[in-house]
RNA sequence: GGGCCAGUGGUCUAGUGGUUAUGACGUCGCGCUUACAACGCGGAGAUCGCCGGUUCAAUUCCGGCCUGGCCCA
């Protein structure tokens, strides 16, 4: 091994050749159980940021973990291509609309900035150290995969569980298109806040007046109400005030006459009224903004539109109908004007929502759209995601809110391009539907013929439909696609349900919810058995990364410093489920964890390269020692894998590499080897653990791990990669072995730091004439005494004595023991601390006369054995400080239960 | 407004019904020691978000509030 790390240069040569190894194949005749993972296959709008980067992270920690145990691991290479955020790039790139060109041109350049990006992220998933294997690669948009698409809908169509029906969209007047939430921007404009009246239908009392909002004209009792936008009067709904308001009691259920409009409708009451804004009683139409929207929800409201396709008023809007808005709402204010119905008119800065492009205020219209039946599913999806384990267990919690509040079926269709159209053909004259044939998909009714000629039903002629499918239809057939669902049978009964469904917790409403759903309908089975929910990943201020804030972190530029097995470092670092701020120092930590993996290895080597290792006759106790300590952790390791409890795993590795290994046996094990004693033990003991811990950290660092087990332990382990060599199995356990070397380890580290604090270096030697400690240590101090004595470099003449020395000890401190006496005395238990801590003098000594102390001594009630002794029996904690006596030229180190018999100089 | 999560030294974090609360990064001091000075040893640094309640004992359990994150309305 050469003396440093050259990460850089490192990580890309494996990177090239575990290309050419193809050791993540997927093999579908391997008799190995298989772990398949259904990935969350990434939207092809851009390259991936930190947070994408973590997450596939973590995916590959769970693949590498069980490919080494011995599965055969389904880890696709997978891409999410349809849909609006991709056409709004290209738009964006071209300065153009969609509407501008040629439909299946703009698809197809849809599909080559989307490639560009594949190509992109494909790179980056290498650079990152992924082990997805691209034999199992797939895309949403390809055909292969929207034939399945296709054919899930027309299953579901044929089951009834799919229908047609009206609901509003954001739609740009001038660009007469509807538009997803995203192409929405939000913009500062002046307008005219109107206060007009609407008259009570019924008398009212009197006292009324007196509020305000309240009047009254020739024409009978009225309420001022507050609105931008007059024109909409005649989709008036309901007008609704905040429950705390004092006019409620009088208000609520009182029928008003919309002004203009021979319409009635009723006040009611909701808590997301703001009492401060116009008069704080608002009226609700269908649907000028997207808070109309959720009154109509909340109140199940008809979806009654007064503005059609084109920004012009409905039929509904009587004299105003066929009117442009701005138009309408001039004429609307002149003849409220006129029939004296205006109060006042006020300047009023708003917000409003404005199509992205062309800058037009957006309006919602109402569209026929495809429903997928979901609120009937309810019992289904919550049964289902019961009989998945969801780490963490909490995150299930989320997915059971959501579905527990829907109120409306999922609208399935998009009056968009780039993305898979939904198979069907519409007769012009009659609307019956016919369907593709599931054989003939992938069809596109744009271009391709119907199955008939014309309606089967009146003859009419046949439509196809223009209609494509929302992305989230596709991405939630995904372990569909990935089992081989209508195209291999044997495949599917083997693959179906996947084992693991990894994904963040932002989508658990949509892909997560989705998936379970359909596949469900289509299966009446479960989708996968495990699901892992990954965190936020935020900036290094822990605000939220975005573009226009520049605090997005690019994965690569950390990558470039320091390199992917320091970043994933970083990675393994964040919680499941938990959002976590990007942090540089896990970076740092994982360099400095690496260059250490990689020193301790290299010892390790130069040790054991030239030597046949074989198990050894015997093991010394700190062998015995530190194998069972590496045992445990491979247990601890296997458990905590086993429930993505990565950030655990990692800190235990490296608490016993750092630590354990390197601090304590390394340098035990150093002074024995270079006396040439139990070399054969100690060799064997280093390359137990030299490889175990490497296998221990492969899914973490693949690329250091590969190249140290290339350098030293290909020819031991014989397999042609770190990745797919068996994870590690526990090599000894041996209790008592374990807490005799633990003594030793504990006494070599204390004279070590004080060797320290005496500015000595550790090697230096060190003059100790003695050690005291009780028998049951000082036993195992001496049975191990050649190890301690060169380790520390001890005088030859150094003696282990059973006991004390001679000298005086001062007690120096009595202490109660909390955890023993507060349950036994409970309420008298703090009036008894006191006491003691008030009386130390007395306490000390009494027990400086007799030994201990009883409850005779002490004045407090209790019911116990007045002769129990404190002391013996755990009540109370002594600490206590030796004095110096005996030779002049001697003096007392003293720690735990141990005394030091060192020269006066020490002290010092 | 609702659901879920988080709030612990300067920064980030672990964890716990028991009174010197874990570790990392940073910082300060000492030391080149035949794997590693990009290292080792040690020190300083925290009223465990705020307010109540339960308890002999709360950072931990319960309730309320505040702040941040995700999702929804």
């Amino acid at each position: 091994m050469s003396e440093t790390y050259d990460q850089v240069s490192i990580e890309k040569k494996w990177q090239k050749k575990w290309q050419e190894m193809d050791i993540y194949h997927f093999n579908f005749n391997s008799n190995k159980p298989s772990y398949s993972i259904d990935v969350p296959p990434r939207y092809a709008s851009g390259p991936l940021h930190a947070g994408h980067a973590v997450h596939y992270t973590h995916i590959d920690f769970a693949a590498r973990y069980k490919r080494m145990s011995g599965y055969n691991v389904f880890f696709p290479l997978c891409f999410d291509v349809n849909g609006i955020p991709i056409e709004e790039r290209v738009e964006r790139q071209l300065n153009i609309t969609r509407k501008d060109i040629d439909r299946h041109e703009f698809t197809k350049l849809c599909s080559e900035f989307a490639e560009k990006n594949i190509k992109t992220m494909t790179d980056q998933f290498i650079i990152l150290g992924e082990s997805m294997d691209p034999s199992i690669y797939y895309q949403t948009n390809a055909e292969y995969y929207r034939r399945l698409t296709q054919i899930s809908f027309i299953e579901l169509f044929e089951k009834g569980h799919i229908y047609k029906g009206e609901f509003p969209v954001n739609w740009c007047p001038r660009c007469m298109t509807a538009m997803a939430d995203a192409e929405v921007t939000y913009t500062d404009r002046k307008t005219k806040l109107n206060t007009i009246k609407f008259y009570f239908v019924n008398d009212q009392p009197d006292q009324l007046l007196k509020y305000h909002g309240v009047g009254r004209d020739t024409h009978g009792k009225y309420v001022e109400i507050a609105t931008t936008r007059p024109e909409m009067l005649p989709s008036c709904q309901i007008v609704a005030v905040h429950p705390s308001d004092e006019r409620t009691p009088w208000l609520v259920n009182q029928i008003l006459k919309v002004p203009l409009f021979k319409k009635e409708v009723k006040i009611v009451e909701d808590e997301s009224v703001d009492p401060e804004f116009g008069s704080g009683i608002v009226m609700i139409c269908t649907v000028g903004d997207k808070e109309d929207l959720n009154w109509v929800f909340k109140y199940k409201l008809p979806i009654e539109m007064s503005i059609d396709e084109e920004g012009l008023m409905t039929e509904i809007c009587g004299k105003y109908a066929g009117m442009k808005i701005e138009e309408a709402r001039k004429l609307v204010i002149k003849d409220m004007k006129k029939s004296d119905l205006l109060i006042k008119q006020d300047p009023l800065d708003q917000n409003v929502g404005v199509c992205w492009r062309c800058k037009t205020p957006v309006e919602f219209i109402n569209a026929k759209q495809w429903f997928l039946k979901t609120v009937d599913f309810k019992e289904l999806v919550l049964k289902t995601s019961e009989e998945m384990n969801w780490y963490p267990e909490f995150m299930k919690i989320r997915l059971e809110d959501w579905v527990n509040s829907l109120d409306w079926d999922w609208v399935i269709s998009r009056q968009r391009y780039f993305a898979t159209p939904i198979p069907l053909w519409e007769c012009k004259n009659c609307g019956y539907v016919v369907l593709a044939k599931k054989e003939d998909c992938y069809v596109d009714p744009t271009i391709d013929k119907p199955p008939v000629e014309a309606c089967p039903k009146c003859g009419g002629s046949l439509k196809g439909c223009e209609d494509v499918f929302d992305t989230w239809m596709d991405s939630s057939i995904s372990p569909l696609y990935n089992t081989y669902w209508h195209r291999d049978e044997k495949r599917f009964n083997k693959l179906y349900p996947m084992s693991l469904r990894p994904q963040a917790h932002d989508i658990i409403r949509t892909w997560a919810f989705y998936t379970i759903l359909r596949c469900c309908l289509l299966t009446d089975n479960k989708p996968f058995n495990n699901i892992m929910m990954g965190g936020f990943i935020l900036s290094e201020d822990g605000t939220p990364m975005h573009a226009s804030l520049g605090n997005v972190i690019d994965p690569l530029e950390i990558i470039e410093e320091s390199g992917s097995d320091a970043f994933r470092c970083y990675a393994a670092s964040c919680a499941l489920g938990e959002d976590n701020a990007f942090r540089k120092k896990d970076v740092i930590r994982g360099n400095r964890l690496l260059r250490k993996l990689w020193n301790v290895e290299n010892f390790i080597s130069n040790i054991t390269k030239s030597k046949n290792i074989e198990k050894p006759k015997e093991y010394t106790t700190i062998d015995k020692w530190v194998l069972t300590k590496y045992s445990k952790l491979v247990n601890k390791c296997t458990k905590l894998m086993d429930v993505f409890d990565y950030s655990q795993t990692m800190k235990e590795i490296e608490f016993f590499l750092w630590h354990e290994l390197a601090d304590h046996y390394v340098e035990m094990a150093k002074s024995s080897l270079y006396k040439d004693e139990n070399v054969d033990s100690i060799s064997y003991t280093l390359n137990t653990i030299g490889l175990g811990i490497l296998k221990l950290f492969a899914p973490f660092f693949p690329h250091i791990t590969e190249e140290i087990y290339q350098i030293c332990y290909f020819t031991k382990d014989k397999e042609k990669s770190i990745h797919i060599s068996s994870w590690p199995k526990p090599e000894l356990i041996d209790d008592n072995a374990e807490k005799s070397g633990e003594i030793v380890k504990d006494y070599i580290a204390k004279v070590r730091s004080i060797k320290s604090e005496q500015g000595m270096a550790l090697n230096a030697p060190l003059e100790i004439y003695a050690t005291f400690a009780p028998c049951d240590k000082i036993s195992i101090l001496e049975s191990n005494k050649n190890i301690i004595i060169s380790t520390l470099n001890l005088t030859e003449s150094h003696r282990f004595i059973n006991g004390k020395p001679e000298i005086e000890e001062k007690i120096t401190k009595v202490e109660p023991v909390y955890s023993k006496v507060g349950p036994i005395f409970k309420k008298q238990a703090q009036k008894l601390n006191k006491w003691i801590f008030e009386n130390q003098e007395f306490i000390i000594k009494s027990i400086m006369k007799n030994g201990d102390i009883t409850w005779e001594d002490i004045p407090v009630d209790c019911t116990t054995n007045k002769n129990e002794k404190l002391i013996e029996n755990g009540y109370l904690k002594v600490s206590r400080k030796p004095q110096i006596k005996g030779e002049e030229n001697k003096g007392i180190i003293q720690f735990d239960e141990y005394y030091l018999e060192v020269p006066l100089e020490m002290l010092k």
